[in-house]
RNA sequence: UGGGGUGUCGCCAAGCGGUUAAGGCACCGGAUUUUGAUUCCGGCAUUCGUAAGUUCAAAUCUUGCCACCCCAGCCA
């Protein structure tokens, strides 16, 4: 993994913990809950994490927040997993929450023993009840002075499976009249029979995140804690449980703000309600903003990196123009992606002074020093792009027009000489002959011409199904109640009657392949008010392979 | 109306008492160009939410005000 240049003001936190001798090293810990696949707003996590850890020599640990078995699955792990790796990032340990569950009990009973938690048995009604408001202080529980022998009692019997679930839960004692409502003695461990996706059925008491995760943090080694911004004002929490199960040194939890970009879903639970509605075929459908997503859309894990790294850590509420990502998707793939010619509005071409077939070459990146050359067959029938022939030519109209001239890239200049018209007098073929002292890169013509349009050749080509992603889950009102509907209705569409090169079929290996408009065309559309898709052609990753 | 945060160009974002207030996206010019792309050069905040105050000097310090975000799961 190269490391992506960034600055920000953790690293400046982590740069002065480590000059102060606060810390000897870096350890971090990139967490999700495997609930879910990975989004981009993850890959802003994992610079922050992965990135703060390579930048001071230290490392990072894939820690899998698993307290809450009723959500998580192991289908998630591995698509986190392999996410994680496509990005680019290792993992130095592959950590659990689960595999602490036992120290995180004894932990409990240990603050039991301290009268720092009690068992309440009020139900979760009247514990929210108790919790007072934003502005009313709480009331304490009627159970919470118990003494530490009959918590402990009641807890090992919660543990033991005495109690069904939600009729009694383990809290923090610490101040139920606390401005911060997470320190309202809060709950660190509920009864909940539901299937571990890894520790089985062994428990049915699990703790929750707020008192697990520094504990999960401390035993890992963990010094710095890298969150949300959401979590700030758990911190208070966080620090509470470090001390006073006296850790040290105590993980120093720092919070960032999450990543946003415009008209685009980036909560979980929306992605999760798409997928299990249907309205996308998966987690990985290309409409969707989850690494799986963006991976089949064609997007180079760098361009995401890159984004995150320009679009920067702070603590300010941000969104993020689809601009931004577009730039950067644009710029990686200009570097790096193949280029291949296909018309998705074919228009009959016939040069009519040409016989027969010859190679002509064509540098597959012009924009690259050292392109590779790709070799492609010319002839006498082509297919140009709809758009690139006008009969009323528009001001400063570089392509072709009647009697006007083009060049076709990669071949020869060719000159308009007559349009054949259907009965409706739509344009269905236009017939046009060749210079021969105009070819590629032996050009001796002396010609001058503005336009070079692309082209395949008619008897060579092959019919291909674009599948057109135009909307990234990007529906201004994806938080009104049509999203739903809007989203299955416009998201995908399919472009028929494209014909490609064979190069294109080949390399897809005879799978439809996809056209990835969106991004990576915007700019040149807008531009020209045609589509090109001869440059940019960013396929699936598995068909890529073939 | 409690607490925790955040406010610098249309969008991100540096800046940490003395800088002509970085940079990127977008946008607008101009040059190159075998795709109106790419590349290249140039332009783009006398001003830092706002009002006072401290100071020789403030985006940076103080105070008040305003706006926005987060928190009342036995979710994370």
């Amino acid at each position: 993994m190269t490391e992506i240049e960034t600055t920000n003001f953790i690293e400046q936190i982590v740069k002065e913990d480590l000059e102060e001798g606060k810390v000897g090293g870096v350890q971090t810990r990139f967490p999700p809950e495997p609930n879910g696949y990975l989004h981009i707003g993850h890959v802003k996590s994992m610079l922050v994490n992965f990135g703060t850890a390579l930048k001071f020599g230290g490392k990072c640990n894939l820690f899998f927040d698993d307290t809450n078995p009723s959500k998580e699955k192991t289908e998630f792990v591995d698509a986190i997993r392999r996410d994680i790796e496509w990005v680019g990032y290792r993992w130095a340990k592959e950590v659990y929450a689960s595999d602490f569950f036992d120290v995180i009990y004894d932990y409990a009973e240990k603050l039991i023993h301290m009268g720092k938690a009690f068992v309440c048995d009020l139900s979760a009604e009247e514990i929210s009840a108790s919790r007072g408001t934003l502005t009313e202080p709480g009331k304490e529980s009627p159970y919470r002075n118990r003494t530490a022998e009959e918590n402990l009692r009641l807890f090992r019997e919660m543990k033991a499976g005495k109690y069904p679930d939600g009729s009694k839960c383990l809290r923090a004692k610490i101040d139920m009249a606390s401005p911060n409502i997470n320190l309202r003695d809060p709950v660190i461990y509920r009864i909940l029979r539901a299937t571990h996706h890894r520790t089985g059925d062994k428990w049915c008491i699990y703790p929750m995140y707020d008192y697990a995760h520094p504990i999960c943090d401390y035993l890992q080694g963990v010094t710095h804690s890298l969150c949300t911004l959401e979590f700030e004002d758990h911190r208070p929490l966080y620090d509470w449980v470090g001390i006073t199960l006296g850790f040290s040194p105590k993980p120093r939890q720092i919070e960032f703000a999450r990543l946003n970009i415009t008209n685009t879903v980036m909560s979980k639970r929306y992605l999760k309600k798409l997928v299990e509605q249907g309205l996308v075929h998966g987690w990985d459908d290309p409409r969707m903003p989850t690494i799986a997503g963006l991976r089949n859309r064609g997007i180079p894990p760098k361009a995401l990196l890159s984004f995150c790294a320009a679009a920067g850590i702070c603590k300010a509420d941000s969104v993020c123009e689809q601009s931004y990502l577009e730039h950067f998707v644009r710029d990686e793939l200009n570097a790096s992606a193949e280029r291949a010619m296909a018309v998705v509005h074919p228009l009959k071409m016939t040069i009519v002074n040409y016989e027969g077939e010859e190679e002509t070459e064509f540098a597959v990146n012009p924009t690259l020093e050292n392109s590779p050359v790709r070799k492609i067959l010319f002839g006498k029938n082509l297919y140009i792009e709809e758009e690139d022939f006008s009969l009323a030519p528009p001001p400063k109209y570089n392509r072709l027009k009647e009697g006007g001239y083009v060049r076709l890239k990669g071949a020869y200049i060719v000159r308009c000489d007559e349009v054949v018209k259907d009965g409706e007098g739509n344009v269905v073929e236009v017939r046009c002959t060749y210079i021969p002292e105009s070819r590629s890169n032996h050009d001796t013509s002396g010609l001058k011409v503005r336009g070079t349009i692309h082209w395949v050749n008619a008897d060579r080509c092959v019919d291909a199904v674009v599948k057109n992603y135009e909307c990234l889950l990007n529906d201004a009102a994806y938080d009104g109640q049509d999203f739903d509907e809007r989203m299955n209705r416009e998201s995908e569409k399919v472009i028929e009657g494209v014909k490609a090169e064979p190069y294109l079929a080949a390399a897809a290996d005879g799978t439809p392949f996809q056209l990835l408009r969106t991004a990576y065309y915007k700019k040149c559309t807008e531009a020209n008010g045609k589509l090109c898709l001869s440059f940019i052609v960013s396929m699936k990753d598995s068909y890529k392979k073939s």
